[in-house]
RNA sequence: GGGAGCAUAGCUCAGCUGGGAGAGCACUUGCCUUACAAGCAAGGGGUCACAGGUUCGAGCCCUGUUGUUCCCACCA
């Protein structure tokens, strides 16, 4: 063996290769095998023309883990990929480079050489993001990759759309939607964001008609708005208005004589109680509008610019309209007073601006029948939330969710498969193209110019990309999925949607478990953003720390759904942590003569005191994974491989490597071989790349050769390799080297200088078979050790453990009274610690109601205190 | 207006079903002890936000308070 590796680890060496080895050799793909039980992750598909951020890298690093336990464990597991076309960002993104490098518009090129450019855009960038995904070492299944314009997902899309038609859960019609002015398309609800700005408050009079003099004075947000009043509302109820319902009031500027109707709608308390309405461009106007018959006039167009119903403000864009207003009302005398208000404004949550709500002619889905089965499944438990309290995130959405607007005023995306025709005026909605009316005949027919929401084929990922409509094998196998992995920020757009999507269309909950995570941000909190410019590239952070120390950075230390602030310092901890594995796997390829990985037949106390540890590791580690408790896993494999393996574990079998038993030597390397193996195993999920590439330079167990660590088995807990006596008698050995290291220390003893320890036991047999981890790790020269007190103390300096006395000849070097006072505050430390115990075991009420193992352990914790309070008493008597 | 989260060491955070307060980083001291100075050993540092309650026992459960963050909601 003695393969000599180098001294640091170096991950730009190695993981290009290891992935490529996995790749070639086929590792990633899912093999629909009957003998075995599927596990599937579909992956959230990124937008495809995206760049990898670091918010991708922690979702796709949560999904790798869980697919790679997965596989070890024996499922047939597999992580499908893909990317989605996301229609707004992926036009904006090509509608900006065509203005940059050409100065034309999508107009300019129209609608087929248009959609060209984003193909080519596609093509060229697409395979961008796959290529950044797999410098992180993720599974998937790459010939499975799809995207969400494909043929085969354009035929699902296709399907659900006809179908929900003819089902009467997809209809069209002329309703208020959020309009974003500046994308010029039409929103749903979710893609608003609500932002609380500062505005005003204008208090308008409109004259009451016929009754000069007189006014009613309304107070409005958006005064343009008033272009486009077709009545003024007040509460039925409301005493200060009696009369003057049904009367008609003066619009001012306009010039026309709108109804002053009740309507229970209008809170008496605020403002003026008299409401103006605008149903074209207000939700609640448009209610009250239909309860009352008022005309609905839209005064902005598309791009929000006053029309021609606006009179001579035409041309006007909204908020120099808005100027323009006031400005004339003030001149008119009819601006009561302005007061600063704040208000929720809703933005489009693509470029920010104020969504302008309008009266416009979209396609919805019906949502209250397809909800009630979603919360169903939820409310059953078919899906799980994990953390459970977005359960109610979900449901409290889902119970009140609107009709979902899913078209939109673009090109890029699936094109509604919808043809009018131009004789008959009928719809056509088809699952292949028509030629011709399918009510009279006519082939003067036109397809709906629009798209369909991104989000409307993204419902769709997990049964669109395993094959449905078609019943495929892969669908058959693999669905319904097992778990989804996505933040809380797109539990509505997108996690909802899957949820009735997949009910709907396949009769299944799509998966049973959704793993949320929170947002990655910066080193002081803030929210990551091109503007602020604090974005992190994981890229640039694998390509520095490599991709396993991202990885483990990412999940590490973090609790499920919360959020997590990114350091780059951590980054720096994690790649320290790879190298400690390196250079532990170092020492043990060093010391290797065995070609086989087996456990030996004889196990020293050190040895059963490690592969305790390790049965307790793999038992707790297990749990944690299928708990999803990511964190906690990941921190328990770090603490057994550095604390018990490295720092212990390792320095406990040097006396026998360096000694002259050849039987000890290779036994001593089985250990060695067997933990780190296994330990491997536990890391794998969480650092691919260097448990990979250690791996591979290891001996194996009988009956493995070659392969990869990727397809082994998981390890499991033995009974048989629970030894607690050895645990015990090895920790109270490990309790002596820590006291005698923590003496030296103060005293300033440089390990060059060795001395002769007196050991007082009762278990002097441990004790004698722990001699040469004394000497050391305790620096010993010599070591006796006795059941009896020595008869000459002098020159000794002497400290306690629970299960020992140690004497070392060092007290030249002692400083009495700061080892007085030293053992005097621990005197009273532990005194203290016994006061609360024997408080507590002479409280009748815990003796009875504490469970047995409880009482018993706090008697015993109470009687080795005890002991070890006589041995400090003692020490100090002696001083 | 409704809902949720968070408050634990100087900093950032873990702490799973209530039973001896933890990690990483930072700090102090001493070590190049032939796996690793990206390291080793030792050490300092916490009224677990506050006030009540339940319990034999509370960082953890309940109620309230304060501070803070986020989500949802059509009050002009």
């Amino acid at each position: 063996m003695n393969k000599e590796l180098p001294k640091i680890y170096e991950p730009q060496e190695v993981e290009g290769r290891v992935y490529r080895a996995w790749e070639d050799n086929g590792c990633f793909r899912g093999v629909r095998d009957p003998e075995k039980k599927p596990f599937t992750i579909v992956m959230p598909p990124p937008n495809v023309t995206g760049q990898l951020h670091i918010g991708h890298a922690m979702d796709d690093a949560m999904q790798d883990m869980l697919i790679r336990y997965k596989r070890m464990q024996g499922y047939a597991a597999l992580y499908l990929p893909g990317t989605d076309h996301a229609g707004i960002a992926t036009q904006a993104k090509v509608e900006e480079e065509l203005r940059k490098t050409e100065g034309l518009s999508r107009h300019d090129l129209g609608r087929e050489k248009f959609l060209e450019r984003v193909w080519d855009w596609k093509h060229k960038y697409g395979s961008r993001i796959v290529e950044q995904q797999k410098k992180l070492g993720v599974s998937c299944d790459w010939e499975r990759s799809r995207f969400t314009m494909d043929e085969g997902l354009s035929k699902a899309v296709r399907e659900v759309f006809v179908s929900l038609y003819e089902k009467g859960l997809i209809y069209k019609g002329s309703r208020i939607v959020n309009w974003c002015p500046h994308c010029v398309t039409a929103l749903s609800d979710v893609e608003v964001e609500y932002q609380d700005k500062p505005g005003h408050l204008w208090h308008i009079k409109y004259p009451i008609a016929g009754e000069p003099g007189r006014y009613v004075i309304v107070a409005t947000t958006r005064p343009e708005t008033m272009l486009g009043d077709t009545g003024v509302a007040v509460n039925p109820a409301d005493e200060r208005y009696q009369d003057i319902i049904g009367k008609k009031c003066l619009l001012p500027l306009m010039d026309r004589e709108i109804p002053i109707v009740a309507d229970e709608y209008v809170d008496l308390e605020f403002g003026t109680g008299c409401v103006k309405m605008t149903p074209a461009h207000d939700p609640n106007d448009f209610q009250v509008g239909l309860r009352h018959n008022l005309d609905t006039i839209r005064v902005l167009d598309d791009h929000g610019v006053v029309n021609e119903n606006g009179g001579r403000y035409q041309g006007m864009d909204r908020y120099e309209a808005r100027k323009a207003v006031v400005a004339d009302l003030e001149a008119l005398g009819l601006l009561e007073k302005v007061e600063d208000h704040q208000h929720n404004v809703g933005t489009c949550s693509r470029c920010h601006n104020d969504v302008e709500p309008l009266i416009s002619a979209q396609w919805f889905v019906k949502m209250e029948p397809l909800a009630r089965e979603a919360l169903r499944v939820v409310n059953d438990g078919e899906i799980k939330f994990v953390p459970d309290r977005f359960t109610k995130t979900y449901t409290n959405w889902m119970e009140n969710v609107h009709d979902w607007c899913i078209s939109r005023q673009l090109w890029w995306g699936h094109q509604i498969p919808v043809w009018y025709c131009a004789d008959c005026g009928h719809m056509t909605v088809a699952r292949e193209d028509p030629c011709q009316c399918e009510k009279c005949g006519s082939k003067n027919i036109q397809r709906d110019p629009d798209v369909l929401d991104t989000w409307f084929s993204s419902a769709l990922w997990p049964f669109s990309t395993l094959g449905w409509p078609e019943d495929t094998e892969d669908l058959k196998f693999f669905y319904p999925t097992d778990v989804l992995v996505t933040g809380y920020d797109i539990i509505f757009f997108w996690v909802a949607r899957m949820i009735f999507s997949g009910c709907e269309h396949t009769g299944k909950p799509p998966f049973h478990t959704v793993l949320i995570h929170g947002l990655v941000r910066d080193d002081k909190g803030r929210k990551m953003s091109k503007s602020l410019g604090n974005g992190i590239d994981p890229l640039e952070m694998a390509e520095k720390y490599g991709a396993d120390a991202l990885r483990f950075n990412l999940i590490t230390g973090n609790a499920p759904g919360n959020d997590t602030r990114f350091f780059v310092e951590k980054c720096e901890a994690m790649r320290n942590f790879a190298n400690k594995i390196w250079n532990a796997s170092r020492f043990v390829m060093m010391n290797l003569t065995i070609d086989q990985c087996v456990l030996p037949g004889k196990l020293e106390q050190e040895d059963k005191w490690i592969l305790s540890r390790l049965n307790r590791v793999v038992k707790e580690v297990t749990e944690n994974m299928d708990a999803y408790e990511l964190g906690v896993a990941s921190a328990k494999v770090y603490d057994f491989i550095w604390s018990d393996y490295c720092d212990w574990y390792i320095e406990l079998t040097k006396a026998r490597l360096q000694g002259d038993d050849e039987g000890a030597k290779i036994q001593a390397q089985q250990v060695l071989v067997y933990v780190l193996t296994e330990t491997l195993k536990l890391l794998h999920p969480f650092m691919p790349f260097i448990t990979e590439e250690i791996w591979q330079a290891l001996p194996h167990a009988p009956g493995v050769d070659g392969g990869f660590l990727m397809l082994q088995s998981w390890p499991e807990y033995s009974g048989a390799l629970n030894f607690q006596e050895a645990e015990n008698a090895m920790e109270s050995v490990m309790d002596v080297i820590r006291a005698i290291r923590a003496r030296r220390a103060e005293m300033n003893v440089p390990p060059s200088k060795k001395a002769a320890l007196t050991i007082v036991t009762p278990k002097a047999e441990v004790f004698t078979a722990g001699r040469g981890f004394l000497t050391r790790l305790a620096w010993a020269s010599f070591i006796e050790v006795r059941r009896d007190e020595p008869a000459d103390l002098t020159g000794l300096v002497a400290d306690v453990t629970h299960d020992a006395k140690v004497y070392m000849p060092l007290a030249e070097l002692v400083d009495i009274e700061k080892e007085k006072a030293r053992l005097t505050k621990d005197l009273g430390k532990k005194q203290g610690e016994l006061k609360g115990l024997e408080g507590k075991l002479s409280n009748p009420g815990f003796l009875n109601k504490a469970p047995a193992e409880v009482v018993a352990a706090e008697k015993e914790r109470a009687e080795k205190l005890k002991t070890l309070i006589a041995k400090i008493e003692e020490q100090l008597k002696n001083m």
